[in-house]
DNA sequence: ATCGTTTATTGAACTAGTTTAAGGGTTTTG
DNA sequence: CAAAACCCTTAAACTAGTTCAATAAACGAT
């Protein structure tokens, strides 16, 4: 049952009784999402928080050049939304699409806003869960700094296995912030070594 | 007095009775630190997160070739720590060091426990500084992404026209993930134009 | 003031990654 | 199943940014 990923998820970061995990729960609704569909556009608001319990989803933003830039990937058990604009309610920078028929839970900002009300251990929860995305984000950057673009590229593979799998190498390369040409490059150069 | 700066910071995110702020601010101690002084050194945990009062502190991590690169600045009104040594209390990836003669207000990791105990509202409180501080990361890497250094370069000029005074065309280049020398270059060639 | 150290600038040679273009392969869709 | 659309690879030419080295300028400690 896809509620029983949410509570996994929620006890990994905090410790919750099961009413406090119930009534969490209680405030979010699955819904089903077709490959390719997009669950936000940029300009617009974005109303949901979503947890991924099937499938996966591509935040990416489009720049004035109309170059597609993927910011991350959202596997099961991956939080996804334009946290920008649902937080403030503004006009979200990110599109969010499904790449793969998906699933997930997704709670409104009104609901969300009851619920830290009816059950104030979620204020805990999610501090605790976006101080662990500020470190997460932390990484990459310094990543981006430090290491050349094979580099980034076999740490992605090694990172998240499942996920190379599922996407394209021009997925890829957008996450990594190269072309798909130089990952291709970098594929034929280490083709003998098994990499 | 440097209360009010901290006070002022958390009426920024969030509503707080006065209650409730003297008894968060009770936990915030004032600490003096010398120009080119660490407060945190990679392989320490950090068992502090601190408040820039006065001066400016330089974050950065050494990588393997002794390259240093500076993930970001804290001036007048930001926080200092090492997010997830502070949080895990496992060892720092960072380095900690004010570049000017610096005041911060500091609260250890247990008192902040006990100020979460006794002030439920401070989880809420650094739920939405946390969310901002992802919202800013995440935009930082789409800038890496989209911009070139130089764009990068006078994006920081002009968001941040303080600090970019002073501070060196070295530290602004670590930030940015260049070099110094082509720090020179864009400066020379943009001289003309009043940019 | 002065010595030593760090910083800024410049230029030449270099390289990691891009661009453009073309051909072949794989999905997707009607 | 065919057409369209998209993806992957390759190669040649290019460019944004680096490296190295040398010199001048600014800063900090005594």
């Amino acid at each position: 049952m896809s509620f029983n990923l949410l509570k996994a998820n929620f006890l990994k970061h905090t410790s919750l009784t099961d009413d406090e995990l119930n009534s969490i729960n209680h405030y979010y609704e699955e819904r089903q999402v077709d490959k390719g569909e997009y669950i936000l556009r940029q300009g617009d608001i974005c109303r949901f928080e979503g947890f991924v319990t099937k499938g996966c989803f591509e935040i990416s933003t489009t720049d004035s050049q109309g170059n597609e830039r993927i910011l991350y990937f959202a596997a099961q058990d991956w939080w996804v939304m334009e946290i920008d604009s649902f937080i403030s309610q503004t006009s979200s920078e990110l599109d969010i699409k499904a790449i793969e028929p998906s699933r997930l839970l997704v709670i409104t900002k009104t609901d969300k806003e009851k619920l830290y009300q009816e059950v104030p251990k979620a204020e805990r929860l999610f501090r605790v869960m976006s101080q662990r995305a500020v470190v997460a984000w932390q990484r990459r950057l310094i990543r981006n700094h430090t290491m050349t673009a094979e580099e980034r590229y076999f740490h992605f593979l090694k990172t998240y296995p499942e996920i190379s799998q599922r996407i394209t190498n021009k997925q890829i390369a957008s996450y990594l912030g190269i072309t798909q040409e130089f990952v291709s490059k970098i594929r034929k150069k280490n083709l003998s070594r098994g990499k």
